[in-house]
DNA sequence: AACTGTGGCCGTGGAG
DNA sequence: CTCCACGGCCAC
């Protein structure tokens, strides 16, 4: 209450309901969801068959629930032709059935028992083959407890969450669960979240013994469960949090985008305020882009990203508009009825860089919400999250509110420069990236005016070197009062080394630990041994503090990618560690324009009859055959083209020597990468 | 049917 | 051989 009071004191008038609204809501405790995860097998004739879900022609052989009232059961048909096997499922209850019919009722008599029914994949295969499975045996409909949509899956009494699509949500994935994982499949999700992996078999699932069977089937189940389950049911805490500020139901927002989730918190805001929701032509009428893209194909001019100065700079601050483009939005009063709006006395208030005026008269509906979710996750949240005990259900409660309200903030702007976003307004869009430019622009040149060297930015942040924790304090108070917007110091590092290039560098914080960021050598797709070799050498190089360490550590960097190179010519690396992995984005006859080495791997694959699809990672190497690629599980050791992997090393390298090189050109005679690699 | 945005780096493929 | 579009992944 301390809390929300303060904020609510330093809130403008029109705000303050929001925060009271927001709070009193978002601070109810969270409930516990009974809940079962459920998995099930299907006969089929080979390994590379995909039954059909609609067809449902073959038996439902497994079903796996796993249930966190405790109970695990694991439905299992005999089948004449197949051993029981040896294998054991400890945790589980199973459950053997002679006919597939008595297998389904028992299961579906078990589905009964939870309100949530968690799957993966569940809406386009498990709960869909059930129900055509159960439909074909005859099973009438008051007995099946799945309904049918057109690319979903119901539970009669209940909610059914598909995590695959959770998952698969792009936002969830970068803002919440950090890139972990690349490919949005069971095994690869699980590995990085909860280091839970599927079980592995050769051959055929029909052909394992049954209770072998049973104990993959059952570990599906149960690694779906603790998706949900692990650190504290954080999974379903956000689906919970993210309801209430969406004001959408569980079924729903699992499975749409984010701004799916802001159009209904906007619809539902203009229907508190008996405000009337314009259509998108009415929408979309009010104005027009004004500015041009830097980059081809996209539609109006973004942010603002600074020319780094190459080098190492010690003692650098980072400086950091907390939230930028919902402040924007909030303190500029963008939204679409503000912008452009009627009133002729408000023409005047020019938003810069662009023709677009905006509304003196009243606040816009976006900006209040916007800014007053952006105010409740900066001021309260966020500080609140840290004031109490970790692992503490305050703490707990106040981090998942935070990582909600910072997912739905990120895309709050820009889901007006999607023409799929009902409220679609470019306008609004370019509005809040031309002030984001003015406002670093203008930052900039008050750094210059106090002789603060600014040696890096990108967007919202200013890297600034030499100046002192005074300095950058002023600077903060200057923001505050010129601009309006709250600047922060994001953190200092002891260190920062750039390379020419933007969106790339090395920072060494006071405590040894280092921030690698657009490296090569970090991306998902390189192969591991250069991946590890760029790993090693920072991390032998980040300990250098004086010249002899230097040369101590350059030596030591020569022997090792000495050692590296001459492995790979010696063809002595695993393929599993030269493979780059790089995922299919669309279906291979859609590459028309070009065909880009993995398309090449996946042809090869279909040749041999794997079926590959959009989302795929395509797993290959580099060789000195015809087409220079091969899918990692087809090649051999020998046909590796050693000289490709020792270029790209070379060029993964070199983004960081560059950087390193132009500060240490007098301590070293030479920085040249050939005397790392051939000295 | 559903889909937040732009800026930037890198390797490759295809055209001339 | 040069030039540049394409495609993927990343920063913010």
């Amino acid at each position: 209450r301390e809390e929300r009071e303060a904020l609510e004191k330093s809130s403008k008038a029109e705000f303050i309901p929001y925060v009271k609204m927001w709070s009193s809501l978002l601070t109810q405790p969270l409930p516990k969801i009974k809940r079962a995860s459920l998995d099930i097998e299907v006969a089929s004739p080979d390994e590379y068959h995909i039954p059909s879900p609609e067809e449902a022609e073959h038996q439902v052989i497994a079903v796996s629930i796993y249930g966190s009232d405790g109970r695990k059961k694991v439905f299992l048909l005999k089948r004449g032709d197949h051993s029981l096997g040896d294998s054991k499922i400890d945790e589980a209850e199973v459950l053997f059935f002679e006919k597939e019919e008595s297998l389904l009722e028992a299961v579906f008599l078990e589905m009964l028992d939870y309100p949530f029914i968690i799957t993966y994949n569940g809406d386009e295969f498990d709960l869909n083959y059930l129900y055509h499975r159960a439909k074909n045996l005859g099973f009438t409909e008051d007995v099946i407890p799945i309904n049918l949509g057109r690319d979903q899956a119901w539970i009669k009494h209940g909610v059914h969450i598909d995590l695959y699509k959770f998952f698969a949500n792009h936002a969830l994935k970068v803002y919440v669960f950090e890139s972990k994982y690349v490919e949005n499949t069971l095994n690869s999700v699980c590995e990085a979240i909860i280091n839970e992996s599927k079980i592995e078999f050769e051959g055929s699932i029909s052909d394992l013994p049954i209770l072998e069977l049973g104990r993959y089937c059952f570990n599906d189940a149960r690694i779906t469960y603790m998706l949900t389950s692990y650190n504290d049911d954080v999974v379903m805490r956000l689906l919970v949090v993210i309801a209430r500020v969406a004001k959408m139901p569980f079924e729903d927002l699992g499975r749409l985008g984010v701004s799916n989730w802001i159009r209904s918190l906007m619809y539902f805001e203009h229907r508190r305020i008996n405000a009337l929701i314009p259509t998108s032509e009415e929408v979309s009428a009010r104005g027009t882009i004004y500015s041009t893209a830097i980059t081809k194909g996209k539609k109006y001019r973004g942010a603002y990203v600074l020319e780094p100065e190459a080098g190492v700079h010690f003692n650098v601050a980072v400086l950091d508009f907390a939230s930028l483009y919902p402040s924007i939005i909030k303190v500029y009063n963008l939204s679409y009825e503000t912008i452009l709006c009627g009133h002729s006395e408000c023409r005047s208030n020019i938003i810069p860089e662009t023709p677009h005026w905006v509304c003196k008269k009243r606040y816009g509906i976006t900006s209040l919400i916007i800014g007053s979710l952006r105010d409740l996750r900066v001021k309260l949240y966020k500080p609140l999250a840290k004031k109490y005990p970790p692992g503490s259900d305050q703490a707990v409660l106040f981090n998942t509110i935070s990582q909600v309200l910072k997912v739905i903030l990120n895309a709050s702007y820009g889901v007006f420069g999607t023409e799929a976003f009902p409220l679609y307004c470019p306008p609004v869009a370019e509005s809040t990236a031309a002030v984001g430019r003015y406002l670093i622009l203008k930052t900039v040149d008050e750094c210059r005016r106090r002789n603060i060297k600014v040696v890096y930015g990108d967007t919202d942040s200013l890297f600034i070197s030499g100046a002192g924790k005074g300095e950058a304090e002023k600077m903060i108070e200057w923001a505050e009062e010129d601009l309006g917007i709250e600047l922060d110091l994001d953190k200092v590092y002891k260190y920062v080394a750039f390379s020419k290039r933007k969106k790339n560098y090395l920072g060494v914080l006071p405590n040894g630990n280092f921030v690698l960021k657009g490296f090569t050598g970090k991306k998902s797709n390189t192969p591991k041994v250069i991946k590890d070799a760029f790993y090693n050498v920072v991390g032998i190089l980040s300990k250098v503090n004086s010249q002899s360490d230097f040369e101590a550590a350059r030596e030591e960097v020569k022997k090792y990618l000495k050692g590296i190179t001459d492995d790979l010519r010696k063809k002595k690396i695993p393929l599993a560690d030269l493979s780059f992995n790089v995922m299919i984005s669309k279906d291979l006859s859609e590459y028309v324009d070009t065909t880009p080495q993995h398309v090449k791997a996946a042809k090869q694959l279909e040749r041999t009859g794997r079926k590959v699809k959009g989302g795929d990672i395509i797993s290959f190497v580099k060789t000195t055959t015809p087409d220079g690629v091969k899918p990692t599980s087809l090649a051999k050791p020998e046909e590796i083209d050693a000289n490709k992997y020792i270029e790209y090393m070379k060029s993964t390298f070199e983004q960081l020597l560059d950087a390193l090189g132009y500060e240490f050109d007098e301590v070293i005679a030479s920085t040249k990468l050939e005397d790392f690699f051939w000295a």
